[in-house]
DNA sequence: CGCCGAGTTGAACTGAATCAAGAAACGTGG
DNA sequence: CCACGTTTCTTGATTCAGTTCAACTCGGCG
């Protein structure tokens, strides 16, 4: 019952897509199973081929690529938002991208194989994964646009104003790269920021 | 006949996704049609729902937006590939970005609500829909890890070895934006590049 | 032939990166 | 619950790469 209960969160996020018929959910829901990861726990490793794809139940998982030693921040996804390495779960090649728990997490997740179960058995199958693959098209280009267009300062604004909730629960450490610019950059971004605020 | 050839360019593209039988193809053709544009001409205005899935049959168009009254590219597409504000086509919400062609261009476009027939009429169209979608989806995250790993001088090398034949094609004014510099920086960076090549 | 836009080059400027040090927060074990 | 060590965040000083601005070259086109 407490388990059913988490399921929801992923016919929640499949449902921004298209709505769910009872009978379509019944016919996924056998398919979940939950997943705990620690905080710093790897949740996907480079070269590993993704083979879930997920909403978050609980906690906050972030994407990471190397680059020269560093890690460069691409993705965070939170509570009822899908979290997959796509590329890799799509194409079945390894993942260029790492996932790893920020916080202890728990994943509602379907595996590769069970979803194209769903998509041979029927026509709404492959709906809802088309549906979902759009929504998440979408944000990925609205991503890339705020890259090119936003400065760091109004990418930080933005996520203010949108995220208010999550951004504290993100290290700055890994926000920095996530906004193009160094830790010590971001500190000074946030300084500017609050010294406006309250002088206004 | 002849027109008949250059839909085959879509048909290419579609099967870059997945094998589309004769029939399916069949069914996909009566809703192409061509649309043609001088260099220069606007092909998605600001503001612009975009209504076609469009391939490119012949020229170059960029995708681009508006910042500070400045432009700044975020795409190019040459023939055979995908040409389409994607993001406006799929949510049927205004196109942030706009579609300009850089010399005369001829798309190989199917209308929104044909493409939705075929989606209900079809199974097979949902499939296809799908691997399209998924393709497109692919494609952007890793345009998405380049901008946030790659400097510009490796992005334009990335260019150089992957697209040789198109690099030449998109003026410097506009590349530049896409690699995050301005003009006068490609320039040298173009320079860095060259001496040393010769000095291989 | 002369115009115009695109591209190149140079010089000065600027904002972010880097390096280094200190302050604050965290968590681990006594 | 406190103390200590580690990590994260902040702050300052310096360096450096890219921007900006301006002048100049090049090539196409009427």
């Amino acid at each position: 019952m407490y388990e059913n209960c988490k399921y929801q969160l992923f016919r929640t996020a499949l449902e921004e897509g298209a709505p769910i018929t009872d009978e379509n959910w019944d016919t996924i829901k056998p398919h979940l199973k939950l997943r705990h990861f620690n905080k710093g726990e790897a949740i996907i490793e480079h070269g590993q081929v993704e083979n879930y794809l997920s909403v978050v139940a609980k906690g906050c998982v972030r994407f990471f690529v190397h680059k020269d030693g560093n890690e460069i921040n691409f993705e965070f996804s939170f509570e009822g938002e899908f979290s997959t390495s796509y590329a890799s779960f799509l194409s079945r090649r390894p993942s260029f991208v790492l996932m790893e728990a920020v916080e202890d997490v728990t994943l509602i997740s379907i595996h590769y194989d069970n979803l194209q179960t769903l998509y041979k058995d029927s026509a709404t199958g492959e709906k809802i994964g088309r549906l979902t693959t759009e929504g998440y098209y979408i944000w990925r280009e609205h991503r890339e646009i705020q890259l090119l267009t936003l400065s760091a300062e109004e990418l930080y604004i933005d996520l203010l104003n949108q995220y208010p909730e999550y951004i504290n629960r993100i290290p700055q450490k890994y926000l920095a790269s996530y906004l193009q610019v160094q830790p010590e950059s971001l500190s000074r971004i946030k300084r500017r920021i609050y010294s406006n605020k309250k002088r206004k």
